[in-house]
RNA sequence: GGGCGGUUAGCUCAGUCUGGUUAGAGCACUUGAUUUACAUUCAAGGGGUCGUUGGUUCAAUUCCAGCACCGCCCACCA
């Protein structure tokens, strides 16, 4: 006998076991050709991440499937990793610097990047310490991180691959530029938000006539001061006769001219464009159409640079109140309009973006594009739930070239060289030097003296390889990737789809020649309970560790699973479900303990012949088994709360609420024993990807013979133990005393006192079942003196009698069973009903059918389905009356 | 402007794909239980014209269309 404490002590629990699996290694894959690999690649946390709730459900997603298939005899790999998420770790560093007075410009490029690199020894692991918590089996010492040796020698023979390839060029465009971080975003990196602004209406006087004006209208007066052209649309009968006609722009007088261009809605604004090539992307169009002058108003930082004549040195928002208020003072503003408009900001620190022009390193998208969108047209790739594949789809049909070069130090730098040698360069000096390890000499003129790209790349230009470069693509030797990759699913959040699930698709099939993964998963935002993302500046944030330490580890999955249907709107409370769960799984393990004499018994369900066994227990294993086949299949829909769901009515609903108090007083039968521990076992198995755990704590309770229960296989199916009349009759009995226990409540009958009882049913087989089956009535009613009745015994019909101290009564069996087998025939009649129904219907629908019979035979029949519809509703309200 | 999702009990959600049993669960609520695995428990109960208007059908919470409200994503209307 076992001595357990009535609480699941989950922080021993959760402590004991995270470190158990990880000092044994116990998640380690490796190649082996015996077994099918199943691997899941991390989405890499942030090196600067915290646990969120995000996080915890991802990996939580992750590690059910993951525990699963390794129990289902994979060779499971789940692979590890961090990300060194350049802006935002060197935003982190540059807070820690500003504390000490500080810019990264006070320190080297060395020196900052060596604060970088003495933080992520610092702090770089916090987050896989806090999923080794939350359970996830993941193969630790596998763990990559995006700048390691390896990891840099995939992104620059990428790099220089699609170099070659000419899929990468650098230019001068309209990119969108965070004056606070000082670089260039991707479209990805700039999040739009609606932004209450203004229309400013500017009047532009004509050089030949300046009291006459052209009014445009724009929502950055500021950028006026880089205007080169006005744009009018060529059809606008209003601007006709101004097209050609030159203009003088206020403040830097410069001249500028009326163009026509097809581009101008003549229904927006006043219909005329102040056009600013170097501020704005549509502009930057017409400027290269209309070949006009771009000129760049400001500086990186958004403060006017020196173009900007009397405004220079004004921060850009600063400026535009001081232009708006000149040209008023002018008389050259018409009027300002209240105006909401989509504004740009930056993914990391929600500074307004800019669109700005600067000199960018790009990826040509639209070949690589082609084959990811077939990959998920013909289904080779599948996303869960499916209606994710049309945004995929919309988004790569549309997609533009990828800006990779960032102006900040943290992350992979380009590995482009160029050639400042004096004096002997040649004209192809001019040209980069792409080279996959540092060039020592120019190749064209020999000289040594190479400077390199100062800029680095996106952080997404290395976790796009992220599939295989983990498993140490492209180096030569041990080849991981054959066997690992591709991998099976991929679990992650829908703002990610464009940032990393599209650009894995385009990166597996350009680099590995296949896909990345065959299945994503899509999950649900967390959001608070009113609805509100989760985040740390709103407040509203609920940590996991929290809920960990409060409620364990396996609270928080099992919790968020649950509820993981869709987006889920998170509480406290939310929780108590799991650690309710989680404690009713210790206590039923507890009670069957502290009964079975010999923990270590050997037990296998699927060997007991269901002839030897009495109703309860056929019952239970039953339902057992028939639970476990739909776990297996919601588990392999991706369909996870639909598994905990059934997990938690099996358990509580029909072992713990039932099988377990219908077997209190016959623990002394070793039969009982054997099954109430069989299915306790099978069951901690089918429980444990969801709360490993308390499941691998009380697997070690039942018996350690077998070694950890997260490397035992899934109990299989054994259909011939799905008993469903079993299930059948005690749904007849478990109606009754469901029946017979509202009685009791009704009258107020003491829970613990006995009662005489005397049904009557008017099925025999009903009556046979309920002989056969006192002992679950006085178990689960407290019934005393039971009398059954057949059909015909006697004058009662359809009655129960129910004795209690001084109370008698005789009841319609109404409540009971009888009006179970009145409901039935009734129903029957109605199916049958129905059949016919339906038939019928199908007969009028055939057109063959209504061209060669008789119209009055038509008719009939149509009479004849209206009657029976009749029957049917009239049929319902008899079965409603019997309530 | 385009696209997607939602609207079912007081709250949070299943179910609807494949139309037809008595529309389910958890929380909350009411009543009762307590030496006997668990009050993080057990039993019983109340509570829903399934957003709205039409259409298809013998039959619609379920299929179709319109509308309303809520939410999300995408988009260069300056």
């Amino acid at each position: 006998m076992i001595e357990l404490s009535s609480r699941f002590n989950f922080n021993e629990v959760d402590a004991k076991w995270s470190r158990y699996w990880v000092d044994n290694n116990l998640f380690h894959a490796e190649v082996n050709p015996d077994k099918k690999p199943y691997t899941v690649v991390i989405p890499p946390p942030n090196v600067t991440g915290i646990l969120h709730m995000g996080h915890a459900l991802n990996n939580t997603l992750q590690d059910i499937m993951v525990r699963y298939k390794r129990m289902r005899g994979f060779e499971a790999l789940w692979m590890p990793g961090t990300d060194h998420a350049g802006i935002a770790t060197q935003n982190v560093v540059e807070r820690q610097l500003s504390k000490e007075g500080k810019t990264r410009h006070d320190l080297s490029r060395e020196e900052f990047l060596e604060r970088l690199w003495a933080w992520k020894r610092e702090y770089g692991d916090t987050i896989i310490h806090q999923l080794k918590k939350l359970g996830a089996s993941c193969d630790w010492p596998r763990a990559r991180f995006t700048m390691d040796e390896g990891y840099s020698q995939a992104v620059r023979s990428v790099f220089i691959r699609l170099y070659k390839k000419g899929l990468i060029y650098q230019g001068e465009y309209i990119i969108n530029w965070c004056p606070r971080c000082q670089t260039a975003l991707s479209d990805e990196e700039a999040e739009h938000r609606d932004l209450q602004g203004n229309l400013y209406h500017l009047r532009y006087p004509l050089k030949d006539d300046p009291r006459q004006c052209i009014v445009v209208a724009t929502t950055r007066p500021e950028t006026m001061l880089g205007d080169t052209a006005v744009a009018v649309n060529p059809k606008d009968k209003r601007y006709k006769k101004y097209a050609g006609k030159t203009l003088t722009l206020p403040f830097v007088d410069r001249e500028i001219k009326v163009i026509s261009d097809e581009c101008v809605d003549p229904k927006f604004g006043t219909g005329a464009v102040k056009v600013t090539p170097a501020h704005d992307p549509n502009d930057f169009a017409m400027g290269r159409r209309h070949k006009l002058e771009f000129v760049n108003v400001m500086r990186p930082d958004g403060v006017l640079n020196q173009r900007a004549g009397k405004f220079e040195g004004m921060d850009r928002f600063e400026a535009r109140e001081a232009i708006v208020e000149e040209l008023r003072q002018l008389k050259l503003l018409e009027k300002i309009e209240p105006h909401t408009h989509a504004v740009g900001h930056c993914y990391r620190c929600h500074t307004v973006v800019e669109p700005y022009l600067s000199k960018q390193w790009f990826v040509r998208m639209g070949p690589l594009a082609k084959p990811a969108i077939e990959a998920v047209r013909k289904g080779k790739i599948k996303f869960y739930p499916s209606r994710w594949t049309k945004v995929y789809l919309n988004w790569m049909e549309n997609i533009r070239d990828w800006c990779i070069s960032r102006q900040i130090w943290w992350g992979h730098r380009i590995p482009v060289w160029y050639c400042i040698g004096e004096g002997k360069c040649t004209l192809k000096c001019k040209e980069p030097i792409v080279s996959e390890t540092t060039p020592t000499q120019c190749p064209h003129c020999g000289s040594g003296n190479l400077k390199q790209d100062e800029d680095v790349l996106d952080t997404w230009f290395s976790s796009w390889l992220w599939p295989f470069a983990t498993f140490g693509w492209p180096a030569s030797g041990k080849k991981d990737w054959d066997y690992f990759y591709p991998t099976a699913s991929l679990f992650t959040a829908p703002e990610i789809i464009f940032f990393w699930v599209a650009r894995m698709i385009m990166a597996g099939q350009e680099f590995m020649g296949d896909i990345p993964f065959k299945d994503v998963y899509i999950h649900g935002t967390v959001r608070d309970a009113k609805g509100r993302k989760m985040s740390k500046s709103l407040g509203n944030a609920i940590d996991p560790l929290e809920i960990i330490k409060e409620y364990g580890a396996d609270a928080l999955r099992y919790s968020l699973i649950i509820n993981s249907g869709q987006d889920l709107f998170i509480s406290k409370e939310k929780f108590e479900i799991g650690r309710n769960f989680a404690n009713k799984l210790w206590n039923a393990s507890r009670l069957i303990l502290m009964n079975v004499k010999d923990p270590d018994i050997d037990v296998d369900l699927a060997k007991f012949d269901r002839k030897t066994l009495d109703l309860p227990s056929r019952w239970i294993i039953a339902r057992f088994y028939a639970t476990l086949e739909k776990v297996g299949t919601a588990n392999e829909h991706y369909r996870f709360s639909e598994a905990e769901n059934l997990i938690y009515e099996f358990f509580w609903g029909n072992f713990c609420d039932w099988y377990l108090e219908l077997i209190k007083d016959r623990w002394a039968d070793p039969a009982i024993q054997k099954i109430a521990f069989g299915v306790l076992r099978d069951t901690l198995k089918m429980v444990h990807p969801f709360m490993p755990f308390v499941t691998e704590e009380l697997w070690e309770k039942t018996g350690k013979e077998k070694g950890p229960l997260c490397r035992q296989g899934w109990p299989v199916v054994s259909k011939k133990l799905i008993d469903k009349s079993a299930e059948k009759q005690m749904q007849t009995l478990m109606a009754l005393v469901a029946a017979i226990r509202n009685v009791r409540s009704q009258w107020n009958v003491n829970p613990a006192e006995q009662i005489e009882c005397h049904l009557v049913t008017t099925s025999a087989k009903d009556a046979a079942l309920i002989k056969e089956n006192t002992a679950v009535l006085k178990q689960m009613a407290r019934l005393g003196d039971t009398r059954i009745a057949g059909p015909n015994s006697g004058k009662v019909k359809n009655a129960v009698t129910v004795l209690s101290g001084d109370i008698k009564c005789v009841i319609p069996l109404g409540e009971v069973i009888d009006v179970d087998k009145e409901k039935k025939r009734i129903l029957n009649q109605v199916q049958e009903q129905k059949k016919a129904l339906g038939a019928l219907a199908q007969r009028l629908r055939n057109k063959e059918f209504l061209k060669k019979a008789p119209a009055e035979i038509v008719a009939r029949e149509k009479e004849r389905l209206t009657l029976l519809n009749t029957r049917v509703t009239e049929l319902k309200q008899v079965i409603a009356s019997l309530e």
